[in-house]
DNA sequence: GGGACCAACCTTGCACCAACCTTGCGAGCA
DNA sequence: TGCTCGCAAGGTTGGTGCAAGGTTGGTCCC
């Protein structure tokens, strides 16, 4: 799941983009609320976690103009507990949680499932490839109906991929995602990844495609 | 993808174009403000990096006239921290996007994979010639709706040849768009590459001519 | 007008190497 | 203990650059 982190305290925004990804989510971080609004408008965010108190008191704006623009991706607020006020106007323009701060991380987390968990109600969307199907908002595997356990760096790939179904992912494209943007990291660290996914997606009638010097591709078998 | 580069600071202008370039892009670099504004009214680009502290203030003159030209490429402002007013009165003009300086180039080619990302949503804009469909942001090549796999090299040609449709294109132009600006390369080069794309392309309907001494022209055959 | 010449260009084959694949290992974690 | 992950080593391959030999078209001169 890709989770965009907006929060001014870069220790605490580092601490918890640390966690998330190391719980297999793609995270992206920004400090700057005008920043924010910008990289919201074109990037598509499957969560966002969101400081309302941002220098500026931008924190609202940015809620009201990601909603404004249509786009329905859940919101959970991070508040001190003094803002009440603050917590009520975001809930009402459109958040769907809020943690009070300080707060531990495993509490974060819990409600990070739990909005995914509704969600995932909300649409029940299976995608399916070949003999495959994917959960998106759950970002869990099925075949023939049963879990298919998938390692995360792995499962991250796949996700990428089948994202961009039917055209060409670049490796650069692939470590944004798996690893975040910016992250440094070779391009070469997802050849790995790719080769032990692809070993076990073509006994389920999948293949990945490489096309040398621009990326790969997922495709059905024929 | 055709991307225009406007910045008055050579160095950081040739830093772009040579990265973007290494991407796979069409990079052309303009330093000042009136040649850009007058380019960007006869040329078509996919994307535009604009400086908005040119000399002369002429950064936002140049979006203006773009938009008021009803031209809709997106546009990524480059501004200086302090330069808060313009950013804000940049996105207010269309502009899609803005980085501030001193910024990665990651950065910078992540922002506009997600314009492109985006740009592809709106349109997925397939270009026809012949039998062949080429989508521009992803560098793709469809025939009857099946991708169709050219190496990296032959579809620089292509490229460069599809952005120039119908104009007579040289053999500078194309080593510069395929090898980048001032490699170190012979003209010659090129021949062999749009020997081999060509057998491809008659197969599709498709006919590369020769102008000689002058270069090489897309048409279809009669 | 026509032949001779030459430069520009076409095409093909070949060898090389960068890009990519795969595997194994040790570290870290549950 | 069993699993994943990052890393690195070694093997594989297909695209690329290069060069050689053939073809075409323009030009010049008689």
């Amino acid at each position: 799941m890709r989770i965009v982190i907006v929060e001014d305290n870069e220790p605490l925004a580092k601490a918890i983009a640390y966690r998330l990804r190391d719980r297999g989510h793609a995270a992206d971080v920004l400090h700057d609320g005008a920043e924010a609004d910008a990289f919201l408008a074109h990037e598509s965010a499957d969560l966002v976690v969101l400081d309302v108190n941002l220098p500026g008191k931008l924190g609202l704006d940015i809620l009201r103009n990601l909603r404004e623009r249509g786009d329905g991706a859940p919101v959970i607020l991070l508040t001190a507990r003094s803002e009440t006020s603050d917590r009520v106007a975001g809930l009402d323009m459109g958040a769907d949680d809020y943690l009070v701060k300080p707060f531990e991380m495993d509490e974060l987390e819990a409600r990070i499932r739990a909005l995914s968990r509704r969600k995932n109600l909300d649409y029940g969307a299976h995608e399916r490839v070949g003999a495959l199907e994917f959960d998106r908002t759950a970002r869990q595997v099925f075949v023939g109906g049963a879990p298919f356990d998938i390692p995360r760096r792995e499962l991250s790939v796949l996700e990428c991929l089948l994202e961009r179904r039917g055209r060409i992912v670049s490796k650069s494209q692939l470590t944004d995602h798996v690893y975040g943007i910016g992250a440094d990291v070779e391009e070469t660290v997802i050849e790995p990844h790719v080769s032990r996914l692809r070993k076990r997606l073509t006994e389920l009638g999948i293949t990945i495609k490489t096309a040398r010097g621009l990326g790969y591709m997922l495709e059905e078998t024929k």
